[in-house]
DNA sequence: TTTGTGGATTTGAACGTTCAAACCGCCAGG
DNA sequence: CCTGGCGGTTTGAACGTTCAAATCCACAAA
């Protein structure tokens, strides 16, 4: 037997033995599950019974042989250490694959690898394959090549993160920077007049949002921002020894926060509402077991995947194409750290 | 159009068009892609030209119909909450996806949802589309109905967690035990007499196993020990200011050795070698992010989701039954928390 | 009575591939 | 010279479904 393939699974029934045993035709079975207004009411009951109890289910190859449609929504898995992963990654991605199911859709994840040595490359090999009728890529970048890649290849195609200016209509993103903004007022209302500001990498867009938003609102609201270039515990400890120290620390990502933490209790002062006031991002479990816990940035993850899933699929159903990307508000979750 | 079916996508190559380019028969352009050996070199360096110059690649759906095999792992997501996802999943997905790729695998996630309430009724569904050659479960429980359930259907799987007696051949684990017998004999070497543990839930074989494990060496070795019950920052002080207090922690995660952190820190110690030494587990980036960084114990993901893909491939192919399941070592990461 | 008409159902074909069997040349052995 | 065998290749069929067209039937309109 050639490398690998398994014999098939010899019993499962079909769609004929279904229609055997209803006494009717093939097609009336099809009908019957693809499109039950055409098939008479007494009919359809009877089929539907037959087709409950005989457990059928059509065959997912033969059917998107057919029909072209594979039911099947590919998610490019970003390319991190697997030592090292997305702290969003697993909650996205059970998001994903529910709001998938909603609509009758399974996730199939792919990353380069073996023939495929890069993103596009694999890109192409899950297309060429014909395995699914969209793809989702996250994690997007300013001109990012993937985007272009799969634009001009014509599938259907969304991202989370903004896309270029190119492809308006394919983004579904947070408002990172709104987010942030909702930060900086919390902090603001709790009486903190100098703020200080942790990020990562400017080049990823939405730690960009996130530090643009920041320094925004404080304008807006006359504070004093400081934001610290290159996060670490001693560049916060040195901030808080210097001379108008902030009273309060935003941070792009829970784990930022917790080097706040850390710099916090190092010059022996204390975090929270009466000491240093710190904020996080993404909302992980790690602010359940911080002490005060933390106050962070909820994503609305099944929101983000709903509006994901229903842009991939209005673009095969031929909708008009929207001119606009999506933009969720993510919620901020105030926890003992600054309230 | 029918619901969310997209058009075919038109104008990808098929395998008569290589053939005519070739000036050969469909089904040498098929052997030259799946039996090689059957072809004459002459031939198949022609053949394999032409198809990289089409840039052709066979039509999944059309070679699983005909064949059986789908060349698709199926993978049963945990059923967490979203905001509060399994620490060990990204990751382990990553991995599992790349070993799959490394076979020429894709993997399909799956959940329970719509139409299947529960897990059995999702493995069903997707077993009855005939869209997976096998399944991958995780997080298995003591008398899991999963594995009961896949058993009897007679679909090849493999589990993430030891199975029960009646399936001893399906499964991949970590050796907890013995990844914890090592952080007690590291915290020993370091001079540690007496040793503090903390776990989450005993229901959970892989806790239970890390607990059984660290109590074993510490008997063995002639050590104190002590297991917190229920885990929290105000157990492990009461612990720290007790009479004979310990000199180490060692938690089953590393959120649970976050605790003790906390609670160190709140009775005026310091973390680490000189005081009170900490290790948790799974050695996910929080580790790097504390101070001092966390020594924790690092599962080998690649060798697993290798192991597990290898297993599962051979029940395809119909090999004889292994007798075992496969134990694999996790490794100790020492960092300043505890040496 | 005949002729449409439209809904319900059936029939034949097709999707793109691999399986199984047939075919073709070539060479060795009788 | 014929026969058999074998490597290489082609041909016909089949996988299970949906599409497209044909058929059937009941009923209304001419």
């Amino acid at each position: 037997m050639p490398e690998g393939a398994h014999r098939p699974r010899r019993g499962a029934t079909t769609i004929e033995e279904v229609a055997r045993a209803a006494g009717v035709s093939r097609q009336t079975v099809s009908n019957a599950l693809n499109a039950p207004h055409r098939v008479r009411p007494e009919t359809l009951e009877r089929v539907t019974a037959t087709i409950r109890e005989l457990g059928y289910q059509p065959d997912q190859s033969a059917r998107s042989l057919r029909s072209g449609a594979r039911r099947t929504i590919g998610y490019l898995t970003p390319v991190d250490d697997p030592n090292d992963p997305n702290p969003l990654m697993a909650g996205f991605l059970e998001a994903l694959v529910d709001a998938a199911g909603e609509q009758g859709r399974r996730v199939l994840l792919f990353r380069p690898g073996r023939g495929a040595p890069d993103a596009l490359a694999a890109i192409d090999e899950l297309v060429a394959a014909r395995q699914v009728d969209g793809l989702v890529l996250a994690d997007v970048l300013h001109q990012d090549a993937r985007i272009d890649h799969v634009a001009r290849l014509g599938v259907p195609f969304v991202a989370f993160g903004r896309t270029g200016p190119a492809q308006p209509q394919h983004w579904v993103d947070i408002a990172n920077d709104a987010a942030m903004a909702a930060v900086v007022r919390h902090l603001a209302a709790r009486g903190h007049r100098r703020i200080g500001y942790l990020g990562a990498s400017e080049d990823l867009p939405w730690m960009a949002a996130r530090r643009a938003g920041f320094l925004a609102e404080a304008r807006r609201l006359g504070l004093s921002a400081v934001t610290v270039a290159h996060p670490s515990v001693t560049a916060v400890r040195a901030l808080l020894r210097g001379p108008d120290r902030p009273t309060a620390f935003a941070a792009g990502s829970d784990l930022l926060a917790l080097d706040v933490y850390e710099a916090v209790r190092a010059e022996g002062l204390e975090v929270g509402p009466r000491g240093i006031a710190v904020t996080g991002f993404h909302n992980t479990p790690l602010c359940r077991h911080l002490h005060p816990p933390l106050t962070s940035v909820r994503l609305p993850l099944r929101a983000i995947t709903g509006a994901l899933v229903g842009r991939l699929l209005d673009q095969g159903r031929g909708e008009a194409a929207p001119t606009a990307g999506v933009e969720l508000a993510a919620e901020l979750v105030v926890r003992g750290s600054s309230g």
